[in-house]
RNA sequence: GCCGGGGUGGCGGAAUGGCAGACGCGCGGGAUUCAAAAUCCCGUUCUGGCAACAGAGUGAGGGUUCAAAUCCCUCCCCCGGCACCA
């Protein structure tokens, strides 16, 4: 008999069958989006006179469609947005585009449809997206940073870095694909091979330009201290250790056979008297000044391009193995006197300190394996108490000791004696303390077309020339044709490259790069406090309306790169006057990633959840339907590439925006994982459902709008009230306490729980209150969903004027409760009491209960504590 | 290797020194139904017990405390970031 055949039933289980629902989210949805925008509900007021809240959500480039990263992003964004609205601020939403970018030129290539065309057509699409999602921004101050009345200014702030010598142009080797005619980012190498055409990519030295930021390093640095308790400490960490601040000391090596000066950068200064030879970079400029034309030429060039034209991945530089040549000279160690060889090692960075390392193998791990492979001298000047034995080392040794063979500091303790070593050797004229940092200067030259023009101009004459400002903005031409390996139309375009010097009107060229799209995300969180503006970059006064941003909501994936660029930009724009603070982002909030779980099949590779059948029951003994294997499945980011997407529209269009909304928020906090499963969304289907159907069935048994409360209840009515106001204080507690929506939500669920299962009738004013304050506090997670209740409850305005319900201490507070009672620490017992009990009275009651005695009897008792309103625990002995 | 975040039922998670498992999913049982779906009610950490109840239990081990998921020490595992930075 043939083996049973799987069953597909947990699949059919899987489909979530919509109920019979009399909650039309469809129409409701529709309904309250077109009232919001007809009554402007999101309309930032620039003249307001309540305290303002600016809330900013990441804008997003066009892609052509949202997904569920954006989805959890942009609800977060609008519950804070609807809250604070409640909360009685006036508040500053707005929504734009990060709308330059390669998809955009690469499409071009690929259908010959013009980057612009295709970048409009997604963004309306998009537009549609997040209007059907409920979301709630200030249209009137919508931004495209591909749109000339954005990169005018754009190119405006360039103009005012290059004043200030910002912006400068200099040579830098970069990743160069010959066949694509471009420079890589290192991110777009892949073993040493483009991405794109799978050619070699080799180093090139290109002139490039650059912002100045590493002159910001320090500044960038001190920031933090206001940022500290308000941003994620994980950023934070990520970005100290992207600037890497070190210190050390630069000191000054001499070349034996010629004289020429090598400074060094050191952090471990105690170490100069173990150094036994010196590495050079291989890009760095001494090595062909001095082998030029001397017999180590042909051997030494020979092995440096090789070290060059090694990949600069990251994955690369991990991987590779250390190598390394002899230049044939010798460099003089200034505090000994001694000469050490001087080599090329491709470990060498040429961007980092001076680009020479001095080799000290018995104190560094690196230098030690390149001085085993070598066979260099290794020479310990620190020594642990048990002594060192060079011979026998088989790594370096790291750790403090006592200092040998070290002049005046022979027999001190090295990080002691540090300080000393750096003050000494200013003294003696060899180096200098310094710090040093890893953070570069912004290499933001792009040979690309969609992008921001660099408003510069070659002239024979006059050299480089800013484009005047009158001038700006300086447009991307349209008698462009973009082709594959074509490098960058901008530069084939005549009509944009010829022009006019601005300075002596003689015959000139235009820059053809374009500026990296982190230029346009630097700043257009300032232009939407004014975003029509025609004559300025943006008006001071309305800067001071709503900057600083009081929350910035976004992917964790932006913390070194976007929120370092946005901040020195901020940085720069204040020392230049035009705005008066340097941090732009009081609060960040990062969330999760949105998982799902993605199956995978060995022949058949990723699997659609539909090409996978369930043994029944479990989740076990997954098959593929395509080829009957076994499937393998594992929670990951939802991705194109592992078949678990999750569209938005189509849980919009089943569920609804509200049910979606509330999914996403109820199960886990924010800020963590999110799994998304439709069983997991069937739970908030189900929610909305009862209380829609709680309400409707309420309607006709409760007090008219504003009808006071009765000044007596029955306890049922109090109890009742109690836990309402509780109710409000807990999520008011959690929504404040950092975004804990998910045991906000969870609040409510017990109180719509608690009413559910009340057989009693309610008093009409008393339950008015209760479902009342269910809708306004759900208000911000479900806004549609609260509106129409709000409406059907008998309220002519929108919940969104109605405020923020207010927790009446009196009303919540407990006037019986529950106590536990421990016999060492176990819990053996629970007693009631009024809740104002003092201690001896709940002493008296808890050693009075039948269950606490049998527990003590023929024991000693110790002591007894006694927590007032909370607890009881008695020691005993015996 | 360094930095950051985690490890709690079948699952997502709650509880930040004071009743472990709120809320939700899933699962089991019942009601309704010709039947199913949907809906409603009850149950659901594990072990033993018909039950009352007892014992165990928050990655592992130790410690502090009347009391530890929570604080301290040692260690293991998972996720994310950085990693030839001299």
């Amino acid at each position: 008999m043939a083996a049973a055949p799987l069953r597909d039933s947990v699949q059919d289980r899987r489909r979530i069958n919509m109920p019979e629902s009399e909650y039309n989210f469809a129409e409701i949805e529709k309904k309250w989006q077109a009232k919001w925008k007809q009554n402007n509900l999101f309309a930032a007021d620039d003249r307001g006179t309540k305290p303002k809240c600016y809330v900013l959500t990441m804008y997003p480039y066009p892609s052509g469609v949202l997904h569920m990263g954006h989805v959890i992003n942009y609800t977060i964004g609008d519950v804070v947005v609807r809250y604070k609205l409640l909360r009685g601020f006036d508040v500053l939403s707005p929504m734009g585009w990060d709308s330059f970018g390669l998809p955009a030129e690469n499409a071009a290539i690929r259908t010959g449809v013009h980057p612009h065309e295709f970048t409009e057509k997604n963004i309306a699409r998009m537009t549609e997206q997040m209007h059907r999602a409920g979301w709630g921004y200030d249209w009137t101050r919508e931004v495209a940073t591909s749109h000339q009345d954005y990169y005018r200014w754009t190119q405006w702030i360039f103009l005012k870095f290059y004043e200030k010598k910002l912006a400068v142009k200099k040579t830098a080797p970069v990743n160069w694909c010959d066949s694509c005619q471009t420079v890589l980012a290192n991110e777009q190498v892949h073993d040493g091979s483009c991405e794109r055409c799978g050619s070699k990519v080799f180093q090139k030295d290109m002139s490039q330009w650059f912002f100045a930021m590493s002159k910001y390093a320090q500044r960038l640095l001190d920031g933090h201290e206001q940022l500290r308790g308000k941003w994620p400490e994980a950023v934070i960490a990520m970005q100290q250790e992207w600037i890497g601040k070190s210190h050390g000391a630069k000191v000054l090596f001499k070349i034996k056979e010629t004289g020429d000066e090598l400074p060094i950068f050191t952090t471990r200064p105690d170490t100069l008297w173990g150094v036994t030879f010196m590495s050079l970079a291989p890009e760095h400029p001494l090595i062909e000044k001095l082998v030029k034309g001397t017999e180590h030429e042909e051997r030494v060039m020979k092995a440096v391009k090789e070290m060059r034209a090694q990949g600069t991945s990251e994955k690369d530089l991990a991987d590779r193995e250390k190598v390394g040549v002899f230049t044939g000279f010798h460099v003089v160690n200034p505090v000994n006197g001694e000469s050490a060889p001087l080599w090329v090692a491709n470990f060498a960075l040429m961007s980092y300190g001076t680009g020479a390392v001095m080799a000290v193998p018995a104190h560094d791990q690196r230098d030690f394996e390149f001085a085993k492979k070598y066979n260099l001298p290794i020479k310990a000047v620190i020594v642990p108490e048990t002594g060192l034995n060079e011979s026998v080392m088989t790594e370096a040794y790291v750790d403090p000791g006592d200092m040998l063979f070290s002049g005046p500091f022979t027999g001190d303790n090295n990080v002691e004696a540090m300080p000393k070593i750096i003050k000494w050797l200013e003294e003696q004229g060899y180096g200098q303390g310094t710090v040093n940092f890893r953070l570069r200067d912004w290499l933001l030259s792009r040979q690309r077309y969609w992008g921001a023009p660099i408003p510069i101009i070659y002239c024979d004459k006059c050299g480089t020339v800013p484009v005047p400002e009158k001038d700006l903005p300086v447009k991307l031409p349209t008698d462009v044709q973009f082709k594959e390996g074509g490098g960058n139309p901008l530069a084939r375009s005549a009509s944009f490259v010829n022009c006019v010097c601005p300075k002596c009107g003689a015959a000139a060229k235009r820059e053809t790069d374009t500026m990296d799209t982190f230029v346009d995300s630097s700043w257009y969180f300032l232009r939407y406090c004014d975003a029509k503006n025609e004559d300025a970059i943006f008006s001071p006064e309305k800067i001071k309306r709503w900057m600083a941003v009081d929350q910035y909501i976004g992917g964790i994936e932006h913390a070194t790169m976007h929120l370092i660029y946005a901040r020195f930009f901020t940085m720069v724009l204040h020392d230049l006057g035009l705005i008066d603070f340097d941090e732009p982002f009081t609060r960040l909030f990062c969330q999760g990633m949105v998982c799902k779980t993605a199956y995978y099949c060995n022949a058949c590779k990723w699997l659609h959840e539909s090409d996978v059948a369930f043994a029944d029951g479990a989740a076990k003994g997954q098959k593929c339907k395509k080829c009957g294997g076994e499937v393998t499945s594992e929670m990951t980011k939802i991705s194109k590439s592992k078949l678990n997407i999750v569209d938005p529209d189509v849980m919009f269009d089943k569920f609804g925006a509200d049910t979606v909304r509330l999914y996403m928020l109820s199960d886990a906090p924010p800020d963590r994982m999110q799994v998304w499963s439709e069983e997991g969304i069937s739970g908030a289907w189900r929610t909305l459902n009862r209380l829609w159907t709680l309400i409707n069935k309420s309607l006709d048994k409760l007090s008219p709008v504003g009808e006071p409360l009765p000044t007596q209840l029955n306890s049922k009515n109090v109890d009742l009230r109690r836990k309402t106001h509780q109710c409000i204080q807990k999520i008011t507690d959690s929504i404040e306490g950092g975004f804990q929506f998910n045991t906000a939500i969870a609040r409510c669920n017990e109180l719509l729980n608690m009413l559910r299962g009340f057989d009693k009738p309610v008093n009409p004013a008393v339950l008015r209150e209760v479902l009342e304050t269910v809708v306004r506090v759900f208000s911000p997670i479900v806004p549609h969903f609260a509106e129409e209740c709000w409406e059907k409850m008998g309220h002519a305005e929108s919940i969104f004027t109605a405020g923020w319900p207010e927790a009446d201490p009196k009303v919540a507070k407990e006037d019986v409760i529950e106590i536990p009672v421990q016999v060492n620490g176990k819990l053996r017992a629970r007693i009631t009491l009024a809740a104002d009990a003092d201690q001896e009275k709940m002493e008296r009651a808890a050693l009075a209960d039948e269950k606490v005695q049998a527990q003590i009897a023929g024991k000693e008792i110790v002591k007894v504590i006694v927590i007032p309103g909370r607890m009881v625990n008695i020691a005993v002995k015996g």
